[in-house]
RNA sequence: CGCGGGGUAGAGCAGUUGGCAGCUCGUCGGGCUCAUAACCCGAAGGUCGUAAGUUCAAGUCUUACCCCCGCAACCA
């Protein structure tokens, strides 16, 4: 019997800057569901890509002096990067600048006009000049561009449009009588409720102001606009419309589209739409994910949370981010992403509770007995709850999974986990040793390999190296790791040679900083690194300076009289503080993200006044503030009381 | 009244059709020594945002209000 197929995408994701963890965290959800239903015996195709044309694209290309294809070219070569060390196992990695995606796009467009389903209307809308960008009336900031804050104007364009309200009535239809269709269940009634309560407007669908992009066929002085161009991917990228469809033909429709939730309602709308223009069946399944956010904020630069994700990859492993990244957010809803939470996390789940498992388990065995397993079957009552707990997690990790409630299944394994750990405790195999039950012991160290072998089975959809490390150290033999042969329990053979390796999950101790990249360091330097660094050089042997080390460092109380954002630094004002002297000192500081130009103006705070000056961003920072906090969130050291009662320049002892 | 999500133990969260309030981490106490200062057991800690209502019974349903956060045509 042929295999059932499972076809599953990401969103082809927009190339205008770096990726982060956020970005990450859908592609590595659809890898780990894709690699489930491989392990299932499923022919899984797995698909994810980049949008590469567009404005922004064509923009920033000319800001980075290149063409547009040379600036793509290089992030979809890092992107690529990116994702073979995450694992990601995609099958095709489509790109909407490939030369075969462009040419069914152009047949796509042509069908449909032919169809009647587009047509050439024009559309109008407040356009900026000098940013070549439509705006909506309520994206603007005080009537004016939000960009360059100069006035736009009223501009009508010719355009095609496709006929999207046509198909509104076959949609409600549709949703009612395929409820499974859109997931979560509350993103389809936020987005029913905003979408249909107004109504099905046509889309516009090409556009006469961009040059980069794909040519409308029979028009050429119009583009195809992002809706035609960028969602048709899940099946141009399968052959559609070309010779060579025999992809097309096994696997659309596709079993999943796994997207954000911003875009959601366009693969909700717009997308079966289209689907439906072109006679086609619908994908089984849309699933909008949720966002990572850090301390509730979104991911975003302003934030200072914007990092590139091989920065904790490189002090962890791939296999501690894809775990937490997994197990943290419960599917559909946003979850929490923190640095610390990450530690915490890699800590006592991966190497508290599963390396440390596997490690005493392998140790005893070598230590006991010489590294053979052994299974002597001498049992006790209590084994068979832990042989129960494996065999059952096997069946509840597929209910769970087949649900796509990854994170439920993620607890159910550790739980089996913990069990092992307890089983340890219960036995106490050490003691068996002393008092030489040796048939017991074996026995029992049986049961954990068995148990380990099962749980690392049901690891391989989440993990991409640690499954492998253990098999290694238990010697299994790879027939033994399939998805099949952990639902029975007691394969391993007698003789097995099982030996303890390195740490699979060493524990990473908590200091400040870990995860700062080297460029970051320059900018925050001044708030929260030089004063450590300075005090370093004159610790004794027990951490002590004296007083007079202490009085090297002049502390004053000083004011904040003006602030100003320093162009083009994300994160740095540029303040002027009184601190009791003729001149106010300018002091640049990197503290954006924690305070706002209000809450800083005319705060009392402390002042490190003989600091060496410094030039950041071409601006000479003459002293620093003291502030406390790690990389989330950073307090400035401030008087305790109401302002003025001690005045400017006062110093600090 | 633009739309939506959320407010549950110190922190981060889960709570299905209303039925004695849970999980992880942290804290405190104990056990163990095979193991990555790990593991196991126990305890403390919550008037489930506020107020009112329905009910034998409400974190769970209704109404009003307060606070936080997203979205508002393309940032995963």
């Amino acid at each position: 019997m042929e295999n059932k197929k499972y076809y599953i995408t990401t969103p082809i994701y927009y190339p205008s800057g770096n990726f982060h963890v956020g970005t990450c965290y859908c592609t590595i959800v659809a890898d780990a569901i894709a690699r489930y239903k491989r392990l299932r015996g499923y022919d899984v195709f797995f698909m994810t890509g980049t949008d590469e044309h567009g404005q922004k694209v064509e923009r920033k290309a000319k800001e980075a002096n290149k063409s547009p294809k040379e600036y793509v070219d290089n992030i979809v070569a890092d992107v690529k990067e990116l994702w073979k060390i995450l694992g990601i196992s995609y099958d095709k990695y489509i790109r909407t600048t490939d030369e075969d995606h462009k040419a069914i796009v152009q047949k796509i467009f042509k069908k449909l006009y032919e169809k009647g389903d587009i047509y050439l209307d024009s559309y109008e809308g407040l356009y900026c000049t000098p940013c070549e960008s439509f705006w909506t009336e309520t994206q603007l900031v005080d009537g004016k561009c939000p960009d360059c804050h100069r006035d736009v104007e009223l501009v009508r364009e010719e355009s095609y449009f496709f006929r999207l309200s046509k198909y509104q009535d076959r949609l409600l239809k549709y949703y009612e009588e395929h409820k499974e269709f859109l997931e979560p269940e509350i993103r389809k009634n936020e987005m029913l409720k905003s979408f249909f309560e107004k109504g099905l407007e046509d889309l516009c669908v090409s556009r006469t102001t961009i040059d980069w992009g794909i040519k409308v066929p029979f028009d050429p002085k119009h583009v195809v606009y992002v809706w035609l161009d960028a969602l048709t991917n899940y099946i141009t990228g399968l052959g559609y419309l070309t010779e060579n469809d025999e992809k097309f033909k096994k696997y659309w429709p596709a079993d999943l589209h796994l997207v954000g939730k911003e875009i959601f309602r366009f693969h909700a709308i717009i997308w079966p739409a289209i689907l439906m223009a072109l006679d086609l069946p619908l994908p089984k399944k849309v699933y909008g994910h949720g966002w990572l956010v850090v301390n509730g904020n979104k991911i975003s630069k302003s934030f200072n949370n914007y990092k590139d994700p091989r920065v904790y990859i490189n002090k962890t492993s791939v296999d501690s981010l894809r775990y937490f990244l997994l197990k943290e957010v419960t599917m559909g809803s946003d979850g929490n992403f923190s640095e610390d939470i990450f530690i915490e996390r890699c800590n006592s789940d991966l190497s508290n509770d599963l390396g440390n498992l596997v490690s005493r388990v392998t140790a005893m065995i070598e230590k006991y007995n010489n590294g053979v397993l052994q299974n002597d079957n001498c049992k006790e009552a209590v084994d068979d709850e832990l042989i129960e707990n494996s065999l059952k997690l096997v069946q509840s990790v597929e209910k769970l999974m087949d649900d796509l409630r990854i994170n439920e299944a993620l607890i159910e394994i550790w739980k089996v986990i913990s069990s092992a750990n307890k089983y340890i405790d219960l036995t106490m195999p050490w003691i068996l040793a002393k008092e030489g039950k040796k048939e017991r012991l074996n026995t029992v160290l049986y049961n954990l390999i068995e148990t380990i072998r099962i749980v690392t089975i049901t690891l391989r959809s989440y993990m991409v190296e640690i499954p492998q490390k253990i098999f290694e150290q238990l010697n299994v033999p790879s027939e033994l790791t399939s998805w099949e042969s952990a639902k029975t329990f007691g394969k391993m053979k007698n003789g097995t040679i099982v030996k303890k390796g390195d740490n699979l999950f060493p524990r990473i101790e908590k200091k400040e900083g870990i995860f700062d990249v080297e460029e970051e360091k320059k900018e925050t330097v001044e708030v929260k690194k030089e004063e450590p660094k300075k005090e370093q050089k004159q610790v004794d042997e027990k951490g002590y300076i004296t007083i007079d080390e202490l009085s090297n460092v002049e502390l004053k109380v000083g004011q904040i009289k003006e602030v100003e954002r320093v162009e083009n630094a994300d994160k740095l004002y540029k303040l002027s503080v009184d601190v009791g002297e003729e001149n106010l000192r300018t002091i640049v500081s990197g503290i954006v993200p924690y305070y706002t130009k209000e809450e800083l103006l005319n705060k009392q705070i402390v002042v490190v006044t003989n600091l060496k000056p410094a030039k950041l961003r071409g601006i000479v920072s003459q002293g620093m503030l003291l502030a406390a906090g790690e990389t989330e969130v950073v307090k400035l050291l401030t008087l305790d009381g109401e302002t003025g009662i001690i005045e400017n320049g006062t110093r600090i002892h």
